[in-house]
DNA sequence: GTTAGCACTCTAGTTACCCGAGTGCTAATA
DNA sequence: TATTAGCACTCGGGTAACTAGAGTGCTAAC
């Protein structure tokens, strides 16, 4: 159990870090008026700090600096929010000022604005595709045998696939087929677009259109939807402006994790409700174990949710990014439900 | 005027600059069996060649580096483009290997692939999207007061719009309007939409639909294309495997450079025809001086150009990327106004 | 329990030194 | 006359020695 001063102590050393990126001594924190200690107390205390493992050395004589299991306690138990300045809150909110009439600018912008404010990376999941409603579906003739497939789904996002038209399939076929499907399909969720196709136009498709089989095909593949593209970063490049990260080698294998689509998941936990931090090695890709990821999720109506994630070195700024990503998410689920209710 | 021994001794200098990235000395040079020249002579012509600004030296007792006038001429008069491994020219190949339907698609693929082979940066510039032919419009309700505007073109590219429907005007007002716009404005290039918008429709939209003039302020915007889009990167962190850049403050510049659209014109000048290398200060963006850019056009049929660019290191293995930029933009032309005839 | 004092430690910066790769010049050679 | 061998010279980079300064841990005094 720490005693008081042991916790003034160790707070004050993980917040100098945190502004300095400096090895703190025992000088310069008996300097700051919040410590009334000598030197030698605070020396005396600090000793104990490491002993407990909560504050490491870089070598014998240096300064202090806070250790994973030190950051980790300072997020769990002294964190103390302090309220955001009102400009950054005025920048935050300048994400809605221009009325933005599709989830995905908002987001979007989101992630630029909040890189910018944090100096950090930013990294925003929209709501799950999935869950978009089919509004219409239509093709359109581009050639004698090529068509685009669109999709149009309730929040006004666009699919669309280019695909070749099957041999002997007219466009009176096609204009059945679409009417069949709109018939069939609008108000499906994009998730079972896939297994509705099947059990419900399938049987009607055969009794109307020749050839179906090649067409069903053919939409079938334009009917899988990419994932990967409701992923937005903003500010991938600041991490080469944190003093942390000087070695090349290293910056390289992060931003590559970071480019690699499949290394999302890993960053950014889908599914998880709340505000998390992972700090170094609790990330699960050691790329990052030099990073601390500060999550948190919104929610779009009842059912659909989004995350966001800073990346940064794991001397990161936590009080301040607590409170911004406490404030996004509330404003982004405020405002992204309101437009999504709208419809 | 170089003697023929000049030429040589100068050739092979940059080339083995380009290979090993160390200022190239004479006794290295020596051993090489192009040169039969001893040290001493060497040294003698190098020294010459130094007096007329085609090499230079790091310092005093160092071997020489090519200049860049030394490159310019290694470019202009003693580049043999050696014939492309057939390795590589397999793996060009295969941007097309299956068979994609979107130009888009070639375009984003041919990026990824050609900075994966070249371990450079690769910038693909799209076919002026201005250029592309109004197939279909379409506009679909998403809730009482919003809707998504849709616009085809002929290569199957979609572009789409939410705006809000100004009040009192009707699903019917919609529907007619939709059917004029499409009556005009099918076959009309997308840069001419905006003026053709007001020139053909305008007075056919007053008389029949009511409040046409927000609905169209509404349409204008949305007519209003981005131009960003059709620029497309690879390897945007290959800049980081390059050994010519240590200085983290340069690839922070440089990359600045390249994330911000506005600078892509001046990186990858569209409008120019064939083949163009530019060489450190000769681009003309300052934060590009250490770089050395290859750009080259390709063609869509008659009428449609986009561009290629490599961005690299002075010290660029140019004989490799001016075979494969020859081969990639021929293949492109070829496929994709394959791919456009056929519409 | 706290703190002043002090010897000790380690880094970072500076200087001195040397080695080796490379040069330029001169004189010998083909 | 063109080429080359020989040689003194230069300079970067690596290593060692030294110093200053910031910081520590311990002891003893307050």
């Amino acid at each position: 159990m720490l005693t008081e001063r042991q916790l003034l102590i160790l707070k004050v050393t993980v917040d100098d870090y945190i502004q300095s990126a400096q090895p703190v001594g025992s000088n310069q924190l008996s300097k700051k008026s919040e410590i009334p200690f000598s030197p030698a107390t605070i020396r005396n205390e600090m000793a104990d700090l490491e002993g407990l493992g909560f504050l490491e050395k870089t070598h014998t004589s240096s300064g202090r600096v806070p250790s994973q299991k030190g950051y980790r306690y300072y997020v769990d138990h002294l964190l103390t929010p302090k309220p955001l300045p009102q400009q950054d809150i005025v920048q935050l909110r300048s994400i809605f000022e221009d009325k933005i009439t599709e989830t995905e600018e908002v987001i979007k912008r989101s992630a630029m604005i909040l890189s910018e404010l944090t100096n950090y990376t930013a990294i925003l999941l929209g709501p799950d595709v999935g869950k978009h409603i089919v509004k219409k579906l239509s093709i359109v003739p581009l050639t004698a045998d090529t068509a685009v497939a669109i999709i149009v789904t309730d929040n006004g996002h666009v699919e669309n696939r280019v695909f070749t038209i099957p041999e002997g399939i007219n466009s009176s076929d096609i204009e059945k087929m679409i009417n069949i499907l709109n018939e069939r399909l609008v108000g499906v969720p994009l998730n079972d677009l896939h297994l509705r196709l099947e059990q419900e136009t399938m049987t009607i498709l055969r009794q109307h259109v020749k050839r179906y089989g090649e067409l069903f095909t053919t939409l079938r593949k334009a009917a899988v939807l990419p994932h990967e593209e409701n992923v937005y970063f903003g500010g991938k490049l600041n991490i080469l402006k944190q003093p942390d990260f000087h070695d090349i080698q290293k910056i390289r294998n992060l931003m590559d994790v970071m480019e690699g689509v499949q290394h999302i998941p890993l960053i950014l936990p889908v599914g998880t409700q709340g505000l998390h931090i992972r700090i170094g090695s609790e990330n699960a890709l050691s790329a990052m174990e030099d990073c601390s990821v500060i999550t948190v999720s919104y929610d779009i109506g009842e059912e659909q949710t989004g995350s966001i994630a800073i990346v940064g070195p794991k001397r990161m700024d936590y009080k301040r990014i607590v409170s911004m990503l406490d404030i996004l998410s509330g404003d982004l689920s405020k405002e992204l439900t309101r437009m999504f209710r709208a419809k």
